[in-house]
DNA sequence: ACAAAGTCAAGAGCAGTGCTCTCAAAACGT
DNA sequence: ACGTTTTGAGAGCACTGCTCTTGACTTTGT
């Protein structure tokens, strides 16, 4: 059994080491990476990778779901050191952490919040990791309501139609919100991986310098339309 | 000279339809389709092409720029069938056009607000042809401005590190709109962009179910940030 | 202790890719 | 009519994802 648990092991190494020298690859060819070059890197025969990875599209799956997890996780320390009370500094504090995230690891971001990969279909174990970070939000939303501190009705009136899908959604992650708030919650969720996602992909090229300013500014702003006080 | 016109006409129809038929692959395969496949679609062999083109990178190139035009074409004759007075109808139905070609060119739009491919750089000419939405929504800004329906000050406080960006900016499009004012506008342009990305990219997929309500919420909370009364 | 079962890397091979080069046949300007 | 330019075809290079087979090794049941 402890003999089991040695190849069990080596094998669990190496399959992190094929995600490693992949994520490397990432940055040089996209979605779009060689296994072959991979394996060369690694020293080992391309057949060799299949025994880890069934496909090209199962590793890019992993890489996926990892990437989702390391974002997921980023904003959530980061906010989790905010003081609970502080609403709009845990916000705040989790775009930021999103952003450097993405900053940090433009291939991955692109990966998971980019183009979706010609033939590729997300599986659905995708979904948990890809919730973390609107679940983190939704989080602050509902300590906001339960305090008092967030108005249910605010700003522009939630349209009929789209009521039941948010009630679903706040029973879905099983946080308690009211349909008008979570709707201005996908505002500010918009506006984040909206900024972000158009700075990681050049659309601010030539067109802000101050990137910081910008996103906190842009990232204020959503606070102000969801009923976030500073 | 009407001989060598003869020539050029057929150059221009072949290059025509090189780029039409790319475009249907481009749904299949995404930024990396096949050269050869276009080629043999077209009933010529895969050298033939780089008659036309210097390399696939170049095809790419002349599909974002005609994907640029399209989308910025299809926003603009939306716009301009509006009664000028009317500021918000005229946002509202530039995003509405912009989020219906999305959703009919997705692979397009994919290709021009999705992730960078990888080796690729976009030319200085694709500039003009991707700047026509953000120029469309800037001349609703100045309308509103210029009327005194629109308000320099309103909302976040614009950090005054950013100021220059906006004044560049406003400069470089030739139109004049207070920084104060055009912050604000950039925020509704993420929210636009973040919005139809979003869908087309399949963020909102066991999210949203009505999408157009959705898409008409949070095209209208943005005006309300902008400060464009209904 | 030893054979059976399972696991692994390697190599050959298939069909496909972008791209370059050469060569013959058109179309063109004069 | 003649020399130039433009065009398509074909062969070829180095590469890709993936499959299948082979031989060596490790783990397991008895």
């Amino acid at each position: 059994m402890t003999a089991a648990s040695i190849r069990a092991r080596v094998r669990a190494e190496m399959t992190e080491e094929i995600k490693a020298t992949a994520r490397r690859h990432l940055a040089a060819d996209g979605a779009n990476l060689s296994l072959r070059a991979v394996a060369r890197e690694l020293g080992m025969v391309s057949s060799a990778i299949y025994r880890y990875f069934a496909s090209r599209d199962e590793l890019l799956t992993a890489l996926i779901v990892d990437a989702y997890n390391a974002l997921g996780e980023a904003a959530e320390r980061a906010e989790a050191a905010v003081d609970r009370a502080d609403l709009l500094g845990r916000w705040l504090t989790a775009c930021r952490a999103v952003r450097g995230w993405a900053l940090e690891h433009p291939h991955e971001y692109a990966l998971i919040y980019g183009s979706p990969v010609p033939g590729y279909a997300a599986p659905a174990d995708t979904v948990p990791p890809a919730s973390r970070v609107p679940v983190l939000i939704t989080g602050i939303l509902h300590d906001g309501f339960q305090a008092g501190r967030l108005a249910a009705d605010q700003g522009e009136p939630v349209p009929e139609p789209l009521r039941p899908d948010l009630a679903a959604l706040s029973e879905e992650v099983g946080v308690e919100v009211p349909p008008t708030l979570l709707a201005r919650g996908m505002t500010a969720w918009l506006q984040l991986f909206g900024a972000v996602s158009f700075e990681v992909f050049g659309q601010l090229n030539n067109v802000i310098g101050e990137r910081e300013s910008f996103f906190e500014y842009q990232m204020r702003s959503a606070a102000r339309v969801v009923g976030l006080e500073g």
